[in-house]
DNA sequence: GGATCATTGTGCGCCAACGCACATACAACA
DNA sequence: TGTTGTATGTGCGTTGGCGCACAATGATCC
């Protein structure tokens, strides 16, 4: 793969790594597509391979005694899929569904372990990101209980954005309701709100973002965050 | 350490460890006394110690955006303090408040880091705990987007008791409104019930337990959920 | 072109929790 | 014994989001 590509296209966790190991690990991966819905791990089932998104997007979900998921995490081309495998543990405790189609890069566990084992540099870049991704969660849990409905909203299709680098994906209402644990009405609503302001436009499920810093402004200052974080890091 | 005391009293990831791992990693430990309200980390600052609690219990806490504090995440003596070292980073993004007065074992972060890359045994614990960290951290956001007060102080205290295996503890509703990010007021409303029911008593800040099984069922899922979790492991 | 399905929009009563203000009760110490 | 500080309890109007039911609109496929 050109170095162009390298750069555009493929995972930040793995393009941080020299050519040395970058290279090698290129061996044991399979370019895959994910469609939006797929569901790539279910809780408490084994994990079969790790994924490295390129240009997809993952939520990460968990359940709650009777009522609607919740998003507890978000994985684009920035992380990976299979954290557990690299804390000892074969199976996943939250579900993995697919927001946004796109391709991925991924291994079977048994490589995955086996690389991780011998390779210092990998070790460290996926260790760090784990430490990300509980900042991320950490933050989402406080966001998802202090702030409202819209701000949310505008918070998550930021997150998006930045993963996807598009500022425009499919995702209808119901869904996205799903994400951030409120009605759909909920979402209807403060939809509406961010539309009558000119900061995005939609129609069944097709998502425009208008004015990003706009919308920055209507989020709440979790998303400064986490991106501060991520982007110092 | 006669071994009946390292049963009762100390510290679970600690004690899974077989004495060939235990006893050389005591040579770098110092019993240290916690007070309630001590602040072991802030967010942001540098780690120095990390502390494997013995009859202690810390909670994690997060903070978002002018509302008050809200916990994350609960150890005692089933985990550790520090555990960022384990990823390669060497501060905390959470802050660490004693809630219970007791005792932990501390190490300097040189040693652990030194002795966890050596220890291949204390490497498998520590990566478990941080997983079992995640999911409680989980299970925990979708408890408090979900659920009600009651319900939530109830699990508090359930896992406050299991923690600290005692009944009685000592915990204003001042301190207890931010473990759970709501008014000061809303617990007292909610202790107000429990203890109508007889569930509990308490008198300023004299917390105690007088029947667990009812507390149970006053109790969402969410308890028992993360409970089994770390019973099956 | 009509039937069907998916998606979005609206209306209404309800309620848990909020913000604020104030009242009481107990503890500690001068 | 009175003062001060901490902890708990109560009252009241407000509100954001919930549950439910139903309407309207756009897509798809015979």
């Amino acid at each position: 793969m050109p170095v162009a590509n390298r750069v555009l296209f493929a995972n930040s966790l793995l393009t941080a790594l020299p050519v040395k190991d970058y290279q090698p690990l290129l061996e044991f991966m399979e370019p895959i597509a994910l469609t939006a819905g797929e569901v790539v791990y279910r809780p408490g089932e084994l994990i079969r391979h790790v994924y490295f998104p390129t240009d997809t997007l993952v939520s990460l979900l968990t359940q709650a005694e009777g009522h609607q998921a919740l998003e507890v995490g978000m994985v684009g081309r920035e992380g990976m899929l299979g954290i557990p495998l690299a804390l000892g543990v074969h199976e996943s405790p939250v579900s993995a569904v697919v927001q946004g189609s796109g391709t991925a890069l991924r291994m079977t566990s048994a490589h995955f372990i086996r690389e991780l084992q011998q390779r210092k540099l990998l070790q460290l870049e996926v260790y760090r990101y784990i430490y990300e991704l509980m900042i991320q969660m950490t933050q989402t849990a406080a966001c998802n209980r202090f702030h409202k409905v819209e701000a949310r909203l505008a918070r998550w299709l930021l997150m998006t954005r930045d993963r996807m680098q598009s500022n425009h994906f499919h995702l209808t209402q119901d869904l996205l309701s799903n994400m951030l644990g409120v009605r759909r009405v909920g979402i209807t609503k403060a939809a509406g709100d961010l539309r009558l302001r000119d900061l995005i436009s939609y129609n069944r499920g097709e998502i425009n973002i208008l004015d990003g810093d706009g919308l920055e402004a209507a989020a709440c200052q979790c998303y400064q965050v986490v991106k501060d974080m991520h982007d110092a890091a």
